[in-house]
DNA sequence: GATGAATGAGAATTCATTCAT
DNA sequence: CATGAATGAATTCTCATTCAT
């Protein structure tokens, strides 16, 4: 009955639609050539103003963290899936290989984990996220899979790493990224 | 045998030693601020004009790159010394560790990593290392300490991007940095 | 005798009462923050969206002009007042102080008055307090209670500019406001 | 024997004339056009880059604050010379005019009044004149001259105040500034 | 008729790099 | 040779104003 949080102002259908081109757009490009480039090429692969992207994120701050927050929604989706699973081991071992494959030609989300949760969206999805991650990998130990001392923490250092310092010319190779998934796998497993 | 005197430079003392403080200054400087700090900032720790800089490097980037060259020799006689151990396996692991602690609270090597080479001296410099690295990595291959799929750059992806993707509380936490070398190493042994 | 309907826009009802919450905003903001704040401001605290103020005001400039009129009605009211009492030195000195009052905390009036008459309503106003302040200085004159030379323009010129001089911690003290519309009495006085 | 203060750094010549024609430059621009004006105006005015104005000026206010510190001291200069003579009402009389006829055709001066006293040196220049200006405004009440009330900061308010408040047909005229000048002593004299 | 969205034109500021002393 | 000065090219962000719902 109460109204949902966000409902306080309904938005316009073409603000919205214009929001989501935005971020898209934003991925793109901070995948492509990192976090550093302007917002005048964000706003040009979006195909609107430049003042347009400052409609819907009042900084470029923001800009990032609304890409971080969308890729870590999709992060935290495939980790509910995992913790259907049965297998915490084999679980563990595919969302490692899911997310890799995710960053995979994607350079934002280190510079988006070096922000300080100065916006509070990003905040909270770091935060779920690694609760997921948290119960994931506690599942694992529990069924001894993982060893004793492993972390959601250890996870994100390791995966993210790895995106950050793969070559270019492997970036797109999804066999590069399994094998190394599967390194951090071996890495974290009892 | 000796070669043309305006073709070899043989460079005035005191030219050398600027240079030399400035890659120290350099170095310092990206560590604690990242790449993207002001090479006037540059200047002013090495306690130069802004100009001097630009006389030992032509450019910015080439500056970056004398700093990584100036760590990739560091790391090269690391790997030298292990290269003098019988032990291949307590070697790698040794090495991986020190690696470690020298990237450690800097965050220079991997925004030079990202160079494009550019500048031949750091081309040079990675070749070596990477070959100086493949030869260790083979050794504990043929002892049968790594896995037979071990590659030089699977550490180098690893090791660099941890460093990258380790959070500020842990930069400076020497067991947290033993801990996550030791873990590579349990990913790439047998 | 009636106008074409088209040209006089006998304007619906509630446009009116937009139109006056406008200003009356308009007039608040500018005269809280200065004329440089922007029509966002203006159109939030007349709780109206920004494209309405523009329906009334075709410009800003026009919406400043508009706060000037309002206010240069006042003023004119009260001159009118004056105008009908006897004592022309004692009315004139009261309207000093009514005005001076009047202005306190206000920084709307100079910013207008160095817009140039492209608004035809604000050059009416201005024009006609112009000539009744004249009236009133006029009557001092030859009741002898002003000097020879005094003009409106003397005492426009001396009251705005204070206004505008004042400094912050006074401009809400009414006690200092009287005080300097004496002094500018005093100057004016024969 | 000590160095003077300000000698730390011996400036170069081209520096310190590049100094004086952007203050001069932004003298005059923001006297004809206000303080908003532009600073790209204001290098082009000095005929030098935008970035060179920047050098002298870190911040559009310190340039602002340059301008006001300059202006305040001649105003100084002027009154130190008034200190010299004997009447003191004459003296008194005669910086108004003075003043009046500096601030003739200029609208800084009082922008840089509202400016907060950020800018050390600006502070200190105010701190400066005002003290001058209170000795002379004592002098002249202690020779009864002045009215017993009379401050340095009414002087101020009510010049600066007339200075902004004048109309544009009036700023270059001597003779109005002359007798506007007049009034104000003559407000304030007993 | 009213609103929120979109936008182009600036504005301040920073910085890598080149030049005159 | 070394330096501080100068600069043009970017970059982030703001705002008056016009448009589509």
């Amino acid at each position: 009955m109460a109204a949902s949080p966000a409902a306080q102002r309904p938005k316009r259908a073409d603000a919205v639609r214009n929001r989501e081109l935005v971020v898209d757009a934003a991925a793109a490009v901070f995948a492509e050539l990192g976090a550093d480039t302007s917002v005048e090429s964000v706003a040009e692969r979006a195909g609107v103003g430049r003042a347009t992207v400052y409609r819907s994120f009042p900084t470029k701050e923001h800009l990032l963290a609304g890409v971080a927050v969308q890729r870590l929604g999709h992060i935290r989706s495939l980790i509910t899936d995992a913790l259907a699973e049965d297998d915490a081991g084999a679980a563990f071992r595919r969302v490692l290989v899911q997310i890799a494959e995710l960053q995979a030609a994607d350079r934002v989300m280190l510079d988006a984990m070096r922000l300080e949760a100065a916006v509070p969206e990003l905040a909270a999805a770091r935060a779920e996220v690694h609760a997921a991650f948290g119960t994931l990998v506690e599942r694992g130990r529990r069924q001894g899979r993982l060893r004793a001392d492993a972390t959601a923490q250890d996870v994100r250092i390791m995966l993210t790493g790895i995106a950050h310092a793969m070559p270019p010319e492997l970036r797109h190779d999804a066999a590069a990224w399994r094998r190394y998934a599967g390194l951090v796998a071996d890495a974290l497993e009892a």
